[in-house]
DNA sequence: TATAATCTCTTACCTCAGGTCGGAGTCAAA
DNA sequence: TTTGACTCCGACCTGAGGTAAGAGATTATA
């Protein structure tokens, strides 16, 4: 089966000539071009052109997708790294509406804003400083950036804090779809459960009784469950994976 | 209280070069210029800045965010709009995942999948043309399009569609906080494995066994996490738990 | 079969939202 | 007074296309 420039145009809502342009960068080539000059397309080309614009939903130059595409040519995995790229994005934009919503509530009750809260989320160069050195896999690979800073640390005691960031860590690990099993959440736990026993003696059991508890307590389920939807099933998850890993 | 740009570009992560070039198309006007040439932004175009930014954002020209602005001071009013618009551009985002995790499922079945599908969502011109004539006021006013085709009920079977109900009853009852040991629960998932067992061979266990494993399971588990962060765990949790009763 | 309407190719130039570079003036601190 | 950081402004560059125009190809209609 193969299509004119006019009918991919009609199928992917691309124009010609932009099919045009990404002939001549090299990003999608025609199946074959006849005597004529004129341009056919086939199925392995619509395919590639799906992917071009995947990518360029999420705002990568057509070089980059042109790398990403040459360098991964097994298209199951570039769509699976579409999806989480995705996925990522999705917390950014979390991140602006909150700040949306912020302003909007700061400015129905005329009350001033703090300038930097102001550009939350909005503010690349911050977040892309303050996220330096996570996620190498998807930055490395595509200089993707993505949003993982939540909290503001200073406002709370170090006890509070300590807590605040495990929690927002497994509702980062919740969000992203990070299995309990992952080292990471493992890891998260361990240190949780280290930095609790400094005043208060706790194991790995006790830990995860402890969530379990606030899982079935109708209280405390919904403190957590407002944080973040389905955040005290997780965490009660995690904390049993855990303990029953280390029998 | 006045800015120089260097630290309206630091608060923003705006680049000098860009509030220059505001400045020049008349977006954003510094509050003074010194004699020596020096600007200084004020509260109020920082104010403005943070409405740019969120409208740049939702790819708006500048020129639209020009005229945006000036046609609507009321700055409460902006903030609303811009708030539904995001919450629009949410729509269309949902739809282009929904279009990647039906390109992936299809890919590893091996299954081709149909052209028209393969472009749902990224095709813009045809989401503006199916809209046509819908959300005027969006419309008229910005030029902004919002994606509105959403639920397509009947291209779902029977059994996809007692399988979507059950999820989004447990959707509801995960986000509303409902505990998994509340009969409404236990009721809706001892229905849907009765549905389950007109065509299968299957009990309390087994399903919890299911849940179990697309919950682990990383694939699966994106899906459902997709859906509703949370709801693979809770799902399991309520499953292991109705069995757990039975015994 | 002739003609008109539509499709296609290619090249040259335009646009938008900035980035880069360079020269020159300005300011604060050592 | 000198150094280093900050600022201004203009000229030119970039990416991802859009527009316009001339010319050949194909298809539909008279």
């Amino acid at each position: 089966m193969s299509y004119t420039v006019h009918e991919v145009a009609e199928l992917s809502g691309v124009t010609i000539k932009t099919l045009y342009h990404y002939q001549k960068i090299g990003l999608l080539m025609p199946e074959s071009i006849a005597e004529n000059g004129y341009r056919y397309y086939g199925d392995k080309e619509l395919k590639r052109l799906q992917q071009i614009l995947f990518y360029r939903e999420l705002e990568f130059s057509l070089e980059n997708i042109k790398n990403a595409l040459d360098n991964e040519p097994d298209r199951l995995n570039c769509l699976r790294e579409q999806y989480s790229l995705i996925k990522a994005r999705e917390q950014r934009h979390a991140h602006i509406l909150r700040t949306l919503e912020e302003t909007i509530q700061h400015e129905e009750k005329g009350v001033p804003m703090s300038k930097e809260k102001m550009f939350n989320g909005l503010n690349k160069k911050e977040w892309e400083e303050a996220i330096a050195g996570q996620n190498e896999h998807l930055q490395e690979k595509y200089d993707y950036k993505i949003d993982t800073s939540e909290i503001d640390a200073d406002a709370m005691n170090k006890k509070a804090n300590e807590a605040a960031e495990f929690m927002s860590f497994m509702v980062t690990s919740l969000k992203n779809g990070v299995s309990v099993n992952d080292k990471s959440v493992s890891d998260a736990i361990e240190k949780h459960i280290k930095f609790m026993q400094q005043d208060m003696s706790i194991d790995a059991n006790g830990f995860a009784a402890q969530t379990r508890f606030l899982m079935t307590d109708d209280f405390h389920r919904k403190m957590m469950e407002d944080q973040q939807t389905g955040l005290s099933y997780y965490i009660c998850f995690a904390a049993e994976n855990y303990a029953g890993k280390l029998i």
